[in-house]
DNA sequence: CACCGATATTCCCCGTTAAACATATCGGTG
DNA sequence: CACCGATATGTTTAACGGGGAATATCGGTG
């Protein structure tokens, strides 16, 4: 009945052997925009900030210009934010997601009414 | 140059907390189809016995119907095969899989753009 | 010039996870 | 009826990744 349920398509692109882009650097990147800074877009994720700041190592190490910049220092003991690429990127992944759910809907769909009834809305 | 190189889009359906599709349990339909076994499945993609086995239990714990039905014993030891669920449900993922590439094409591209050079074609 | 809050980085510990090993069972066939 | 190859399942062990603590640095501001 309820078709809004909590099915999702979580996808993730894979560049080299441990190079890749998914949902958690992704949220990673919306959360520093959000928060202007590594640790509290690592706390208000869960994450610690080792975690978050390897994360954003590794995509400053994939991408040809960073995505993210982070400063030292100053009133505010510093802070980090989007690059124009990083923007791009976020955006580019988002449009990716929102594409390829759209595409893949009926497939979903589908899948799901094969589920056992208890596992399609839990 | 070359467009055709390793970018690769892999996606995952996330039902419940521990309810999951993704591409392991999909080649691993696709190899019990073409070996008839669970084991030479398992063999042939460098995965133990047991954690193929479990996949199996998995996936046939989530959907309504069995995907794969085994037997024990017999000349050849026993074997396995996809049931028409099992069948139906690894079309269905081949094909949510070539619907989302396909539409996300331009945002992989795109953001294939944006890797470093040696990353981009590795 | 001491303080503060955030970045940056290392080290140790622990829990999850999978691999490895070990059996037990099944049932046609020679 | 012993054998074989595959299913079925438990146990034990090893590895890897992540968490947490500890430490250093940075640089505006009061």
């Amino acid at each position: 009945m309820d078709t809004g349920n909590t099915v999702k398509l979580r996808m993730r692109l894979v560049f080299g052997k441990d190079a890749m882009l998914g949902p958690g650097k992704a949220d990673l990147l919306a959360q520093i925009a959000a928060t202007g800074s590594i640790a509290a877009a690592g706390r208000t994720m869960g994450m610690s900030y080792k975690r978050a700041w390897m994360l954003v190592e590794t995509m400053n190490a994939i991408f040809a210009d960073p995505l993210v910049v982070s400063t030292r220092g100053g009133a505010t003991g510093g802070g980090a934010d989007l690059t124009e690429a990083g923007r791009r990127v976020l955006d580019l992944y988002r449009q990716m997601e929102k594409q390829a759910i759209k595409a893949a809907q009926p497939e979903i769909a589908a899948l799901q009414g094969l589920l056992k009834p208890q596992i399609a809305d839990e």
